[in-house]
DNA sequence: ACCGCTAAGTTGCAAAAATAAACCTACTCC
DNA sequence: GGAGTAGGTTTATTTTTGCAACTTAGCGGT
């Protein structure tokens, strides 16, 4: 009935701060870091990405322990990452489908990419991204929306958003 | 002398697929991955993006195990993403430095800070990246160079690319 | 000379999580 | 009615974590 052996779905899996506020509501990495950031989740999510929808697709693609799989797609549809939908009845089978919260992490897999083709792909790239219709590589940028134009890192400067101690 | 308990130096912490491929060999992401895809490397990079070097103040930041953080050091440090350098002498004190590599992953960072940022910063973003000088929020998005403009999600498409099969 | 303090770790141990392998349920095909 | 498939659960073993105590090397005060 519960979700096995490794239940991990409480509010936070990393320590409060001192004060009972969460390194999460002060930082939107550990935020989403409290969700994805184990060995696991983002794989599960690049193969979905890719098509491969079917547990044991992607059981069998990335090699993970069954159980394991079966909690971090619980996780992940919990999050509102992942749909479980019936993909036939007799025997009703389900396959794991991205919502559009879950799809909207495809920047940072496209990051993580780029990293990993950048510094360790001494052969090329396995998978690259193009530009449907002209079929060119595609590249990611940060951009000023009010500037219209591309910005290197060292343009970059952060500062406290309206968000940061809300509960004061 | 050691890295203290818990080793983990290996070549790859994810078990190889049948033939003897990793599956780092055949994805970049699962490249990545197997070096940041933890619990904490990602959170320790961000504290010293921040300006944040020194051992303990990011132990104390992050609320991690200093046991933890030694051995995530040293592997950041083995995989070339940071630099241990001594910032005084009697007693000699080190810091960590983002190498070019660690540096590069910026990008990753931007991309989950700004997931984080849209699906779970009700009252705003903790923290905002500005163009430096006109001070406006910056955005991520991917581009293609030789059209010279803003692709959407559902323009892209993959392909394989020249490191797919390296092994034949 | 001794006391307490800081920085940056290391060591040992208990608890939690990951892994592997066996098992289960429903159903289909032969 | 036996074998196979999809999608899991259960159980046992191994690995990682997390916590607390301890270490090393120097500083500042008394």
């Amino acid at each position: 009935m519960g979700r096995s052996t490794q239940e991990s779905s409480g509010t936070s899996r990393r320590s409060a701060e001192a004060d009972g506020r969460d390194a999460a509501e002060i930082c939107s990495i550990a935020a989403t870091l409290d969700i994805i950031g184990d060995r696991w989740s983002l794989l599960i999510l690049r193969n979905i990405f890719r098509g491969g929808r079917r547990f044991s697709e992607i059981q069998s693609d990335l090699g993970i322990a069954k159980n394991l799989l079966s909690d971090r797609l619980s996780r992940l549809v919990d999050h509102g990452l992942l749909e479980r939908v019936p993909y036939q009845d007799r025997p009703v089978r389900y396959h794991y489908r991205l919502t559009t919260k879950g799809a909207d992490l495809s920047p940072a897999l496209i990051a993580l990419m780029g990293w990993g083709d950048r510094w360790y792909a001494a052969n090329g790239a396995p998978t690259v991204l193009v530009h449907e219709g002209c079929g060119e590589p595609l590249e990611q940028a940060v951009r000023c929306p009010s500037c219209e134009e591309i910005v290197s890192p060292g343009q970059i400067r952060s500062r406290p958003g309206p968000g940061r101690n809300t509960n004061g």
